[in-house]
DNA sequence: GTCTATAGAATGATAGAC
DNA sequence: GTCTATCATTCTATAGAC
């Protein structure tokens, strides 16, 4: 595995920004614009760079977003990965599953809140866009298991189910900023609540 | 009230596009492409018209924005106002409040998605913004109601689950489709069962 | 000297203004 | 239809830290 980021170590050269400084100012910036309505001389002028300075670390403005994309997906699947290698219940894993994405989401935010806005532009885009239907996937298959288990409520479709689920985590970008008043584990533990158990009031709580 | 569209009964004078045409496909192609995105020029030949017959329409690009997105809004406050002119409680005033925004959701979908696009790059945008923050702190005041009468759960605050509950309704531009495999009345009702009664299958569900 | 980051000038392509 | 601004990109050369 590869080193991405040693922001702490000694660097050799000349000083200034390296690859992973340059692409998180490129991901904020996207966020702020918009892909591409972003130029890489907007880029390079928040920078204090010149355009030709960008790629030295880049071969493209597509790579830049590639990259971050990347991280998001990867992250995401990561989750998904140790939720599965468990040998829990389907119930377990996807309690799992939901707080391993919110905590992606917010450990990640500019990343995934990059992701959100990718609507199949480029080939690029589109197979972003691929990865997260697989991912999906994975999740509604998940949520199928744990109805046959019986943890899960059987009247609402697995797949819609899941669209729900992780639309209302994704949400969380439009308005979550760190350091801000809610807390990231708490966070976490409203959704789950509100996904498994729901808004109404009940005198005792069943724990699966 | 006034009628925004009659496309059936029979028109005088010259035929062509009217306004509530124009602003149909102009708001469908700026989902599609973005509105900073899209030029004037794109919209006129998208209609086969030339910028200056859209001129006669309307007085900007910006204009054609302002009326999208005062359609999705003020559809949205009517139905939240629907909601609370009732004497009910809190808790059927929020059941009502939810269904409410799904249907205005699905039944005006290419303008709801456009203004929840938005990110404030304009006065236009800046001011439906407020509008929805205004929208949101209602229904936020609503669920803390909900929680004083005891029917929903006080241990989520009520501005954050007010966001998780528009998050997941909200989500629901990103994938559903009219005519596609889900109905507007299960979809809305799914979305009452997850946010109310979350996904846990339980053996009597609790009706209040 | 070697490694890294940067600058300047120039290319072809495209889109908008006039 | 032409002119101009801007776009992403490339090549070559240099500046600074070890």
């Amino acid at each position: 595995m590869r080193v991405t980021s040693d922001t702490t170590g000694a660097r050799r050269g000349r000083p200034g920004y390296d690859r992973d400084q340059v692409l998180a100012v490129a991901v904020q910036l996207f966020n702020e614009q918009g892909y591409d309505a972003t130029s890489v001389a907007d880029l390079a002028r928040r920078l204090g760079l010149t355009k030709s300075a960008l790629y030295h670390h880049f071969t493209s403005k597509e790579q830049l977003l590639a990259l971050a994309l990347d991280s998001a997906l990867t992250a995401l699947e990561a989750s998904l990965d140790a939720a599965q290698t468990t040998d829990a219940s389907a119930a377990e894993q996807l309690r799992r599953v939901v707080q391993g994405a919110v905590e992606v989401l917010i450990d990640h935010l500019p990343e995934v809140t990059l992701l959100l806005r990718v609507r199949g532009n480029s080939l690029t885009e589109q197979a972003a866009l691929e990865r997260r239907r697989v991912f999906d996937a994975r999740v509604a298959s998940l949520v199928s298991s744990a109805q046959s288990e019986g943890w899960v409520r059987s009247d609402v479709d697995a797949a819609i189910a899941t669209r729900l689920i992780f639309g209302m985590i994704n949400s969380v970008v439009e308005w979550y900023r760190p350091g801000g008043p809610v807390d990231r584990d708490a966070l976490a533990r409203d959704i789950l609540t509100v996904v498994l158990d729901g808004l109404i009031s009940r005198d005792s709580p069943p724990v699966p």
